[in-house]
DNA sequence: ATGAAAGCGCTAACAG
DNA sequence: CTGTTAGCGCTTTCAT
């Protein structure tokens, strides 16, 4: 009867039930037009010889998954993996199952993942990260896999996301409110090319339409400490602040790296908000916490995981190839500490003494 | 010749080549002799025709898969995300995929996510999360299939974990030093139950041996606020510190919820450490910053990723079943600000004026 | 309402 | 060294 180390298959309940294959698979499979009295039968055989779905075949013989791979920058970043179990969340409401692949942010990982997912015929990828230096998007399209992209602009693709440029502009505006005019644009590796550009672009334009004009030295951190400041970027931020006239106030395209930021000025003595303002973007977990209070622009992650999944599954169980559907959802800033009413601050530094986290003194 | 929307099979690439299948098969899988010309011949073709492997029929014939599972209960929280990538990333160096289910803790969403793994006859699980109200590691041992349990203990099945017992008394024996006579344990539902008793324990008789006795309300937080404080944690702390004997340190079984309430106490305009002190447990990476500075045991995330692929993929890859692996790491403290020399703190809470966040005032 | 038969794309003996 | 053959476990016409 059962084989001995291998699972039990339809055969084995076939048997029990004393009926035929197809007809255990069409009360597997909830099929109508079963007798009640065979349903039970089959049932109860499922139930005695221990039967479970092998969905592989189920899927090889049906040419089609219900696996969609879910590629990742960087899982350790809050705000992907809070994406990630989004997505993963309402998928899995949908009867599919998620394959999860982190790339580092690395071009050849990503191509190789993405192979790996093909290899296991996906019925759909989502990409929270897309390095851009790889065409993985027209080989999804000419496997005819369905895609979306989230939380990053590609055209050519569905992809959901938010504005960009207006979120910049939000954050942008709220420090000029505040009485700043040397405003620095600081991005990072963290966020993908096309969201760095359009972020820049809004900072540009708000500046712009407050008869500002853009921080010769926008600074790019290569590869962010990650919650941790690192000596060279100390050394670099010590020379823009020691410069003729430095920033009272950054403008930064990353959460993580805003953090780092406040982490390395406080460091160097420079206190936020009192000499220096931070505004952030994304709004993880971590800046609402009272000690960090960053002010930060939002974006409505149950929204972008919603809408992702909404598209992507619309492709997959659509028979004929859908047009691209493209989102974008407006950003939201949320005032917390972190930035407040410019004063003089130009020689902030010079000013204060150096040394290390000079915040807290023992009891 | 291609197929019309389907992707081509090994059998194009035969055709394409002039071969059997079984060579194409061959040269598709590095088998050994294979002459080079054909060898070539075949590669050609591959390229040609656009041939990728199916490894859904290849799992099939083979009655196993490279996949596999991971389970975790909220990838949420950093210390699991960064976990799940540390074991997708090794597990994809030895070129397994990885399906990653998120149980948000409910031992429901963990059984049928675990059957969901089952059907897709995944290679093995890893498990970052045992609810424990479900007999998932009993099932998988009478299905053969390998899992690993992680950062919790689990009597009857590999696991790799730190010594919690150590850890907490690592952290308690600190704040002993430190001059602290009334600690308490505040454990929460975010740690599994198992070690969360062995921190118990481990707090106990730190406590026993400095010849001082525990609290006797140890705190527990069932649905922690997570990097937001909560006003029925807030009422629940108010009580506890207005009790005749508060205590004058918190040991906290989870980073996350040593934040929390840090938050917390601030909150009600206790400081830290000044007028309390916290020591958590996981070291992730937030705890790090200088504004939280949490003095915490550290578990090696590293250590834990690496020794349950290793053991997941020996149990994988051995013929025979082979013994459970068991493996205990020894956990680190790391001494950061949170936790300070105690003072005489007995009336703090009715000393300070209740007000919001009053650590910083504007500049 | 149920069963028989033909594969899905691939691997793994086994022959030649 | 290469080809033939027989499935893996399941779904899906098509008969009955």
């Amino acid at each position: 009867m059962g084989s001995r180390r291998s699972h039990p298959t339809i055969l084995d309940v076939a048997r029990a039930a004393g009926v035929s294959k197809s007809t255990v698979s069409n009360v597997v499979r909830g099929a109508a037009g079963i007798s009640p009295d065979t349903r039970r039968r089959v049932l109860n055989a499922v139930e005695l010889v221990g039967y479970r779905p092998n969905l592989v075949a189920r899927h090889l013989v049906q040419r089609q998954t219900t696996t969609v791979g879910i590629v990742v920058g960087d899982l350790a970043n809050p705000f992907y993996s809070e994406l990630a179990k989004l997505v993963e969340q309402r998928l899995s409401a949908h009867r599919y199952t998620t394959m999860i692949c982190n790339t580092d942010g690395s071009p050849e990982n990503e191509r190789t993942r993405v192979e790996a997912l093909l290899e296991h015929r996906v019925a759909g990828i989502v990409m929270l990260q897309l390095s851009g230096d790889t065409d993985v998007v027209g080989e999804l399209r000419s496997q005819q896999v369905p895609l979306v992209v989230v939380s990053c602009w590609e055209d050519g693709s569905n992809c959901v996301s938010i504005d960009d440029s207006a979120g910049a502009a939000l954050a942008v505006g709220h420090l000029v409110e505040l009485g700043h005019r040397r405003i620095t644009y600081l991005s990072s590796s963290l966020v993908e090319t096309r969201a760095d550009a359009d972020r820049l672009e809004g900072y540009e334009r708000a500046l712009a339409a407050a008869g500002l004009e853009a921080t010769k030295a926008t600074l790019r951190w290569e590869r962010p400490a990650y919650l941790r400041s690192d000596p060279r970027i100390l050394h670099e931020l010590e020379r823009v602040l020691a410069s003729e006239d430095p920033p009272t106030a950054f403008f930064v395209s990353n959460d993580l790296v805003a953090v780092d930021l406040i982490e390395a000025l406080e460091e160097l003595g420079v206190r936020v908000p009192e000499d220096v303002s931070v505004v952030g973007f994304d709004d993880i977990a971590l800046a609402g916490l009272a000690r960090i209070s960053l002010t930060t622009v939002a974006q409505p992650r149950e929204h972008l995981a919603g809408l992702a999944v909404e598209i992507l599954l619309e492709r997959i169980e659509a028979h004929e190839t859908l047009p691209f559907r493209q989102v974008r959802l407006a950003p939201r800033l949320i005032v917390r500490e972190s930035a407040a009413a410019a004063v003089g601050t130009a020689t902030a530094l010079r000013a204060a003494p150096r040394t290390r986290s000079p915040r807290r003194t023992s009891a």
